[in-house]
This record gives C-alpha cells, structure tokens and sequence, in this order.
RNA sequence: GGGCAGGUAGCUCAGUUGGUACGAGCGUCCGCCUGAAAAGUGGAAGGUCGGCGGUUCGACCCCGCCCCUGCCCA
C-alpha cells in the first residue's frame, strides 16, 4: 500500500458537483484514451439504484469498459475504506494492461481515498457498537468531554455536538492505543501519474439541471424503482437507504410526506450536496478546471491530463 | 362602496403595554470532514419593521390618510 509499490502509468478522474456532466466527460476520455471506468461514487456502488444515482446505461456506454458499479446489494454497508481496496487493485491492474483508468464520481472522499496516499486505522465492530451506544445514552457533549481526556488534540479539533466523528475518534483511540488524527492528510498522490480533471459550472445553471433532473427521475420511474429496493430490504440498509433521492422517496412510501415533499426535498438536498462537493473538490489545488460548456471540453479535458 | 384580517430578513412567520429588531426556520454565502461521506457538522451575511404625514424627549409598535394582499357583506 505504499507510492513505492503502486503500478506506474497515467491515472485520470473526473471530478465535480453532481448533474455537471461528469459521466460523459469520463466516457469520452476513456474512448479517447483507450481507458477504462472506474465508478467513485459510492452510491452507484448499489445494484439496483440506476435511476435515482444516475448511473449511466449500460446502453449507453459505447463498449467502454466499467468497473465497481453494482457490485453491493442495499443492504450492504459502503465503507471508505473497503472501497480504497477495491478501486486500487482494479486501477492496478489497468496499469498492468496498460490501461488507462478513468475515474468518475461525485464522492469525494472515496476518491481522494484511492488517488493519495490515504491510511485507515481499522475497525472493532464491538468497540464501535459500544461507543455508539455510549452516543446514544450519555449525548454527544458527555463523549466529547471523555475524548477530551484521552486526546486533547482531536477534541480540539472535533465540535462537541458531531457525534459520528466523537465516536470514531474514540473507537480508533482504544483499538490502536494511540490518539486520533483529526484531520486530512495534505495532497500527496499514491499514484504519480494521477491527474485530475474538474467540470466547472455556475450556480444557476447547475441549480436548473438538477431541478431537471430530479423530474427526470421521477418520469423514468424512481418511485418504482425504490419500492422494488424497499422489498429487497433497502430501509434495513446503513447506507444506502441515505441516498438522496431514495431516503425522500421512502418517507414518501412510509406516508410522512407527500410526493410533491419528497420531489422538492430531493431537489433541495441535491443542490446541498452540490454545494459539499464543490467546496471540497475547489480547494484541491491539483485540480485543473474545464467549463461544463466549452465547445471543445473534451479536448481540454485530454490537454489538462496530459 | 362598507367591514374584518394582514403587510417585519430572498421565502414562511415570531416579537415589543412606545425606549437602539434577542428574532426563528428555510434559502444564500463560506468553512470542517480518515471505516455511514448522496452521510455528518460549524459559522457568516441579509431588515429605512408597506408609503406619507402627525402625536411624543423618543414610534416598527399610538393617530390620520394612502397603497397592496386575503376573506366577508353589499
């Protein structure tokens, strides 16, 4: 798992807010390229959930090679970690075809994971599960005095009212006996010959092509779709039954809204999400930004990943 | 034409028996983020309190007129 050991060649991703048009600018290039796509987005990790996350066609793929979408039922817990695992030896092993991998998604966490240099400390299902229900009985403010104790660098840098992060400070404190570093690591590739292609659209427009596409969805039969999921156990999901889109339409089944609520909530939360993704991929300096509308977007895109 | 209710942040609304608007939610903007990340979180900016006049040391809150919205009666 060291920069050493990781296969030499050009690696590519695409990055950017949701609805920007990252799919298509991947399918180009891997045609462009002769690559192959890798998925990073870690809700079209589910079989199954193709309207809601977008996930495009097989159709629609142009023979284009693509790797990691449905490869979870919803009942699976996605993890970071498990990903950065499975992304890597499928890029590894383009590399040793001399394949080009092109990677496209909207999480950005799961593809800084797999692009840099990126290390999880592990995991205890029962330490978890204890300090979770420590969350659960004693609040957040109380765990975040008790990390406090045992790390005052994390606490400092952990809010004491965001108990998921309290709660995975402690679990790695007690399971690896040393403290917890609260923050990213700097932007160091695990693969030197990665590059990073971003797809730079404003506000309104990309506010009207969500829009869009919501009701996009919802015409193709979403609704459909999670009550079809609902039956292969989508609600006992950890993960997957938060997807947006799908989290709002079982509320919607379950009668706590109406389905013009669970539309305009789906909307609303997506342009938030956009908003998330934005912020994170803009302060990635590596990142080379090419216009959602420019006429010769793919060859710039290919230029930048030069 | 008459009556009633209302016109306070971009939106939906609180609020003050007259003493510098304690505003809230949503939205917007900015930020954080290491095994749930389409998740989780923090902050900031926004208001001549419909208009004009009057009363008052002082009015968003009182009085008058006007404008706008909704409902009711003619």
């Amino acid at each position: 798992m060291t920069a050493a050991r990781a296969p030499q060649g050009r690696v590519v991703a695409v990055v950017g807010a949701t609805a920007a048009g990252k799919s298509d600018l991947a399918l180009a290039l891997a045609e462009r390229l002769g690559g192959e796509v890798v998925n990073t987005d870690a809700m079209q990790l589910y079989r199954g959930m193709d309207i809601g996350t977008a996930k495009l066609p097989v159709a629609e793929r142009r023979d284009v090679v693509h790797h990691l979408l449905d490869v979870l039922e919803v009942t699976d817990p996605a993890t970071v970690a498990e990903f950065q695992g499975w992304a890597r030896s499928v890029i590894d092993d383009c590399l040793r075809r001399g394949v080009t991998p092109v990677l496209v998604g909207g999480s950005a966490l799961y593809t800084r994971a797999v692009l840099d240099e990126f290390s999880f400390p592990g995991t205890d299902p029962d330490v978890r599960a204890r300090w979770e229900h420590a969350l659960a009985a004693r609040g957040a403010q109380q765990l975040h005095a008790e990390l406090a104790a045992r790390d005052p660098a994390a606490a400092a840098r952990i809010l004491p009212s965001n108990g998921r992060r309290i709660v995975r400070a402690l679990e790695v404190i007690e399971i690896t006996g040393r403290p917890f570093t609260a923050s990213l690591p700097g932007h160091d590739y695990h693969y030197p010959g990665a590059r990073q292609v971003g797809v730079d659209i404003d506000r309104p427009t990309l506010d009207r092509r969500i829009e869009d596409r919501v009701r996009r969805m919802w015409e193709a039969g979403l609704v459909e779709e999670v009550r079809a999921l609902e039956k292969r156990g989508l609600r006992e999901g950890r993960t997957a039954d938060r997807a947006l889109g799908y989290q709002q339409v079982l509320a919607f089944l379950a009668g706590e809204i109406t389905e013009a609520e669970a539309f305009e909530q789906t909307v609303n939360g997506t342009r938030r999400f956009a908003r998330r993704q934005e912020s994170w991929f803009r302060k990635d300096p590596r990142v080379a930004w090419v216009r959602y509308d420019d006429p010769a977007l793919v060859d710039r895109a290919l230029a930048a990943v030069q």
